[in-house]
DNA sequence: TACTGATGTGTACAAGTGTTCACTAATGTG
DNA sequence: CACATTAGTGAACACTTGTACACATCAGTA
């Protein structure tokens, strides 16, 4: 019979995660796996499954964790390299597609999340973002780009920002992995978003 | 054994497509839906499917085309019903939420085709919204509310509008249907997103 | 009225599904 | 080292799935 031996621990369970992320990336979507297809891509007989999730729901929820890990990540990179204001908005939009390229399974997973069939995922990326979108106005707050906005207005202009980035996933997602010149469209038109955005925050409440 | 006629032609199809919608409206994902559990819920047998859909994704395809003509009769009734230009915003959200209501299925389907495996529905509901945008900027333009933008940059401001609006549906849907207050927030929310781009919008190209 | 095509039905089948069970090898702790 | 725990295996189950086929009934037209 075939060597059964587990040289780490959670091996295969980090196999079967990946290879569920191996089917996103190839365009299935997540809600459409089922059980023995990802253990079949994971190379691994489907009784294994049980012994580290209980469902595909519970493979979700532990994905979003580590999808976590991938924007702090992201965040961090950011936070390293922007370091003057008024290249802020370009470096940031930069750093979001280069990590949506490499991380493209991910993204993709966290796309189809937002309006998937399992709640629990739903509500986990979704306060995956407002962490994001969190940070990032206490980022702002630290830069003193917008001391004239009040706390609220920040964390709304955040949130917003964080929204059309995120939207822009679906834009890069659905454009073919190496089309360089598509790419440098959405790069363009995600950066103009966010610069409309700034500006219409630094007029915020001078009017209306 | 039972009766066959078929009263009406298409009123089979129309059951098979409602069904699918009342699916999704349940919470189910269309990506992970089979031809017969929908058939099933139709109340038809297996086999009458292939009269009218090819597969899954056709039907996807065709419950897309419906979906613009949800999208043309609530953007009529706005034209219909903003008259001044000062109530644009509150009366359009207002409007978008309660057809968001009305229509629950059909706009559950939109956000997830937006993420959805099938390219060629995901390609159908960006095309819907581009089309939505070019409309919104017609309007604006005849309302000479935004007279010192280039074309170019209307356009994007009228983008980066419906993509806010749309991901203000995974807000709305996300919500228990009859909960009043949530709803008021995301629509408070929404038109604070729609008049932060609108004051951006309105001091554009003055600055950077 | 007889014919034709579209639309509906029931049966059938091979393949795939989630899950349970009993069994075995490796691991880390006492 | 012995032992309990964990993580792996294969066989088996009862169902569900997509799809094909032959047949029945309707609507419209010649």
């Amino acid at each position: 019979m075939a060597e059964k031996q587990r040289r780490k621990p959670g091996e295969t369970r980090e196999k079967l995660m990946n290879a569920a992320l191996a089917l996103v990336g190839k365009g299935r979507h997540f809600a459409s796996l089922g059980i023995r297809e990802v253990t079949r891509q994971a190379g691994v007989v489907p009784t294994s499954f049980y012994r580290h999730f209980r469902n595909m729901d519970d493979l979700g929820l532990q994905l979003v964790d580590e999808l976590g890990l991938v924007l702090r990540r992201m965040m961090r990179e950011a936070r390293a390299n922007v370091l003057q204001a008024d290249k802020l908005i370009d470096e940031s939009v930069g750093i979001f597609i280069s990590h949506a390229r490499n991380n493209r399974s991910f993204f993709m997973f966290m796309a189809q999340g937002l309006a998937g069939e399992s709640r629990a995922v739903q509500e986990g990326i979704r306060s995956e973002m407002r962490y994001f979108a969190s940070e990032l106005a206490n980022d702002l707050r630290r830069l003193k780009v917008a001391d004239h906005l009040s706390d609220a207005d920040l964390d709304m202009t955040c949130d917003l920002v964080v929204r059309s980035v995120a939207f822009s996933l679906t834009d890069i997602l659905g454009i073919s992995p190496d089309d360089d010149y598509q790419e440098e469209q959405v790069r363009q038109r995600t950066s103009r978003f966010l610069q409309l955005i700034f500006v219409g925050a630094a007029n915020w409440k001078s009017q209306s």
